[in-house]
DNA sequence: AGCACGCCGACT
DNA sequence: GTCGGCGTGCTC
């Protein structure tokens, strides 16, 4: 018998799979950790077994045999290492690096030290606030709640949907049945083929999201098909408005997966945001959770996996790691605030969590539950299509509970009465009220992008790429550029749109606003929080706690206190700069200033009625601005998504982001000009747009110097084909490989 | 990643 | 003539 493997060295040249023999009597399995002799020098290595064969045609010479397993891993399934093989072709990185992501890191045995549970630890963090109101306190269980139609509608179908799922089916969860053609022609060496009627077990009705009596039907044609969509996954997505109570539906949901005996993996965006969801799933399910999250060290994190696959948890808490959880029975993956940027990673297999997630529950068989108040547009478009099942929470869960007065303040006006504050006359007086009353206040100043745009004060206009729908970025050498086409021009002194003088570059941050506002209300205590004060450990409990405490009148911070937490006494939000994210220079500015201030919306008066909603802008009319106002998300979707068709955008097209990084500027150019060249006639013949290279919006970091070059087309499939092609001729250019390259796909 | 092999310049 | 630089190529 012979084990292929993959050595634990992270370098394209050697990576691929190695063939060895195994020794007598040492059980083997896809998954399993060895140590085998490599090289010349017959050092001995790392390795991964990727899969278990009878023969090989290998010269038996060159053949080497396995030392033995390493270590006692957690028996890691073939599903575990099919997915890194696959996200190893999807995102370009080498399957070393892939795998190390997927499976658990060895935990560095110490005995005797008895770690905390995480959950205490986090709840007990939290419980040190100075907020000791008992209805934040953690204590009993859960108490039953009854959920409203809507909600009751919503679990039903999933649960009908799951139950479908693994019903009377002889197959083991499916796990191996992956009509995919991504998977099938997967890298995985003759991995066990599928049984011809393997996903034949499955209910028919299944295929088909739109199940019977699912609250949404939606027809099969649609002006929002994709091109790939062939997936036996069934998928839902929960979208409720901000309080419809998405907590109680997972709640019920999950009940019924453990029932069942399936295991659930739960997705958040990041753990502190979520910390109170967190609390409601450990006291409904008390010792049936296990947890991950960012601050974990490697050995803590491969105990929660080891609960995972030992039996000990049978849900999973954490973010975007935890969908690698090593549960045996998987049942359902549940993901919450789907549209959350977090969600997708920053190092290595720069994965999206929706899709490894969606791949994970089709190798699994079981089914997927996204929510979201303001999701995607790439999973509403899946959900229009009829692709995912949409499911509908339009009721605040509580009774009596209503949503916000919400009022947008033109700020051009406010200039054109004479008022240069950033607290419009609105505002400032709303602010003057709450405070009055005791009432707390949140103001949100959006500080993403310290690259400042320009706009005019007079008529609002913000000065935009001519070829490319985004808005020019200021650079310090005084050009005006856009980051997709390349398009540059001088900075100049009159607005193209209505010729006065008035042009000015945009840019205060929530320091200044602080300042400006214990100038303005001296009598009110101001919190500030953003990336700046919460750095330290536990800066952001703290801050929070004490808000929550009513220790402070006014919390200004950025993105982070939008999102997740709800404070009662809270009745008025104001968006100070709402447009600011707008000219973001890139084509989701939109639809992240939608989802912001909804978001932000729904902070205020959720639970008492009188509150109010200040959205404050130079662009009342932009539509990102005036649906959000209703909280309308639909007709928001459609405008957008429309917009994107226009100009070819994600998710309509596939549009990849290769990154070229050096420390040697004059070879990056040269190579970069090359490897376009090169390409350029491939990329044609697909009628696939070529774009670059381009620099990247922040050139040089660390002395690292950065170019980019984007690949757009229809099909997902010729977009990573081109990239590899890219990356191969690319190769045959640099091939000492001292250009880095790195791989994004929207 | 490592390590060997090999082909050129500067030393005992 | 030989030592050692690193560019090139291979590892089951």
């Amino acid at each position: 018998m012979y084990a292929e493997v993959i050595i634990d060295i992270t370098n394209e040249a050697v990576d691929r799979a190695f063939t060895y023999r195994i020794p007598e009597g040492l059980d083997l399995q896809p998954g399993d950790r060895v140590l085998v002799p490599f090289g010349r020098s017959g050092r001995k290595k790392d390795a991964y077994v990727v899969s278990i064969l009878e023969e090989t045609d290998l010269e038996s010479s060159r053949i080497k045999e396995v030392c033995g397993k390493t270590e006692k891993a957690i028996s890691v399934r073939e599903e575990l290492l099919r997915l890194a093989l696959w996200m190893s072709v999807e995102y370009g990185t080498t399957r070393n690096q892939c795998l190390k992501t997927v499976l658990p890191v060895r935990s560095t045995v110490r005995k005797n030290s008895r770690r905390e549970d995480p959950i205490e630890s986090l709840l007990g963090n939290f419980s040190e606030n100075p907020d000791s109101s008992p209805r934040n306190g953690f204590s009993g269980r859960e108490r039953e709640i009854v959920l409203n139609e809507e909600q009751k509608k919503a679990a039903a179908t999933v649960i009908r949907a799951f139950r479908a799922c693994f019903d009377g089916s002889s197959c083991p969860a499916g796990a191996l049945s992956c009509q995919n053609p991504e998977l099938s022609n997967s890298i995985l060496t003759d991995g066990p083929s599928c049984p011809a009627g393997a996903s034949s077990s499955r209910n028919p009705e299944f295929s088909n999201p739109a199940l019977k009596g699912g609250p949404e039907s939606p027809a099969g044609a649609s002006p929002y098909q994709n091109s790939q969509q062939s997936n036996a996954v069934s998928r839902f997505l929960l979208h409720g408005i901000t309080g419809s109570g998405k907590t109680e539906v997972y709640l019920e949901i999950m009940e019924a997966v453990l029932q069942a005996e399936r295991q659930v993996i739960f997705l958040i965006p990041e753990i502190s945001l979520a910390f109170q969801t967190v609390k409601r799933i450990a006291s409904r399910f008390p010792g049936k959770v296990a947890l991950l999250h960012s601050r974990m060290s490697a050995g803590e994190r491969y105990e929660q996996y080891e609960r995972c696959a030992g039996g000990s948890a049978s849900i999973l808490v954490g973010p975007r790691s935890a969908v690698f959880a090593p549960f045996p029975r998987l049942g359902l993956i549940i993901m919450d605030e789907e549209h959350e940027g977090a969600y997708k990673s920053e190092t290595a297999p720069r994965y999206e969590t929706r899709d490894v997630a969606r791949m994970r529950a089709q190798l699994s068989g079981c089914p997927i539950l996204y929510g979201s108040a303001t999701p995607s547009l790439s999973i509403y478009a899946e959900a229009v299509s009829g692709n995912v099942c949409l499911l509908r929470l339009n009721r605040r869960a509580k009774e009596g509970s209503m949503l916000a007065r919400t009022e947008i303040i033109d700020l051009r006006k406010e200039i054109r009465d004479g008022n240069r504050s950033v607290f419009s006359r609105r505002l400032h007086s709303l602010i003057e009220e709450k405070l009055g009353r005791k009432e707390q206040i949140m103001l949100f100043m959006n500080r993403r992008g310290f690259s400042s745009f320009v706009s005019c004060r007079s008529c609002g206009e913000a000065i935009r790429c001519p070829h490319c729908d985004i808005s020019l970025t200021l650079h310090l050498d005084g050009t005006l550029r856009c980051h997709y086409c390349d398009y540059s021009l001088p900075l100049m002194k009159l607005c193209p749109s209505c010729g006065k003088p008035y042009l000015a570059p945009f840019g205060i941050g929530t320091e200044k606003l602080e300042e400006l506002a214990k100038k303005e209300f001296p009598s009110a205590t101001v919190l500030r929080m953003d990336a700046d004060t919460t750095k330290n450990k536990g800066g952001y409990e703290k801050i929070l706690g004490r808000f929550r405490a009513h220790q402070a009148d006014i919390l200004i911070g950025t993105q982070m206190i939008v999102k997740g937490h709800d404070f009662p006494d809270v009745t008025l939000v104001g968006l100070i700069a709402a447009d600011m994210s707008l000219y973001a220079p890139d084509f989701r500015a939109q639809e992240r200033t939608f989802q912001l201030i909804t978001q932000a919306a729904g902070r205020a008066g959720r639970d008492r009625d009188g509150g109010n909603v200040i959205i404050q802008t130079y662009q009342p009319d932009h539509y990102a601005i005036r649906l959000s106002r209703t909280q309308n998300y639909e007709l928001f979707f459609e405008k957008e998504y429309s917009f994107r068709q226009l100009l070819g955008y994600p998710p309509v097209e596939k549009l990849m982001t290769i990154q070229m990084s050096s420390g040697d500027e004059d070879f990056l150019t040269i190579t970069a000009e090359q490897a376009v060249r090169s390409v350029s006639a491939c990329c044609a013949s697909h009628s696939a747009e070529l774009i670059g290279p381009l620099c990247a919006s922040v050139y040089k970091i660390k002395d690292i110097f950065r170019k980019i070059v984007y690949i757009k087309h229809p099909s997902h499939d010729i977009i990573i084909k081109l990239r590899d092609e890219f990356t191969s001729r690319f190769r045959e250019i640099d091939r000492r490989g001292l250009v880095l390259l790195n791989y994004d796909l929207q």
